[in-house]
DNA sequence: TTCATTTTTTGATATAGATCAAAAATTAGT
DNA sequence: ACTAATTTTTGATCTATATCAAAAAATGAA
């Protein structure tokens, strides 16, 4: 089995380690509406979007679905916490599309860390990139109008109206959905 | 030259992988009011509070200063994107309090990285632990109101008050200082 | 100790965005 | 294509928090 081209790119990997990852990486096809993992369930694995959208999401406490992240092409997910302390994950995640998902177990991830230092390396970047990503996110929220967050959203995902639902992008923007679509529609 | 304990704590490293550590840290005591990097320079370090207390702060488009984090006492910390891409950094980090600080300069954080598995491994794990925090402060900050994040913070940082000034906290929290100063008080 | 500066609090008012309710539009199943 | 279910929009309020201004308290320097 071939790796998803994205990575490759990505990691700059040397063809042995390439080969290591190949080895592990499971690729999958799923319909639109499955869930790579449940609240209060391990999550096991790390995905990796190759083709589709997926959203992690989770219940509020008072009650309201709220969208953590998307996750287009190329992306990895997990449930960080969940998964690399095997707790019981606090949140969902759903695929938006039907998808091509690559997995990756914990036992594997584990042993590639631990055998190969290239491999270790593309890990530390791949968590580097999101953290910075995250980062960039929370000064975004703390002190932007809600009108400058969509602004933003815009121009990284200028697509995300016609993959997602209106209600998941206001959750992930901090709003109401009422807000967001009187923002879109310019009010 | 020892390297600070709770280095050693966390990441469990083998004695040749701290020796490697011990060799590129150094060791330095700053004032009150030091800044460790400023805006529009590349910040060139890593940079561990040993003792003390610092906080990242940029300057908001509409003029005013924003908290972006606090780091404590056995905290790492850099301008993430500024250190890994030689970037003029956004923010500027400010000691509170007298500290002492261990410093890591990017060559030989490359260096040790591209030598050392294990401090590869480390370098993954403290990431992970940073994404971990900022995911979860993204998901208190959508939906919670300013005084459950008042509440939220107080459990993680009891004597943050003695240690910082109330404006810091407040755009640490996303709120003004007016508002902080209520919520405080009980109103 | 006193005076100046900085920080925090308090008060009055304004506003962005929430909430509640219902209509319009879109999507999906038969 | 038709009907039901879902999603989005619109309208009318309400409220948490911002803003502006000034007083009180704390800190620091001479």
């Amino acid at each position: 089995m071939s790796l998803p081209s994205k990575i490759k790119d990505i990691s700059n990997l040397p063809s042995q380690s390439e080969e290591a990852l190949s080895a592990v990486f499971q690729r999958d096809e799923y319909p639109k509406g499955h869930l790579l993992f449940r609240q209060g369930e391990v999550c096991r694995h790390i995905f990796y979007i190759e083709k589709g959208l997926a959203r992690i999401y989770y219940n509020s406490s008072n009650g309201k679905e709220i969208t953590a992240w998307f996750f287009a092409e190329n992306s990895f997910l997990t449930a960080h916490d969940s998964f690399y302390q095997r707790k019981a994950s606090p949140a969902y995640c759903e695929l938006l599309e039907d998808s091509v998902v690559f997995s990756l177990k914990y036992t594997d991830m584990e042993k590639i860390l631990n055998e190969n230092h290239e491999l270790a390396k593309f890990a530390f970047h791949t968590m580097f990139e999101l953290a910075k990503k995250l980062t960039e996110f929370i000064n975004g929220i703390k002190f932007q109008s809600a009108e400058e967050r969509y602004n933003a959203l815009m121009l990284n995902y200028p697509n995300i109206f016609q993959r997602a639902k209106l209600g998941h992008i206001a959750s992930f923007l901090g709003i109401t959905q009422e807000t967001l679509s009187r923002i879109r529609a310019g009010r």
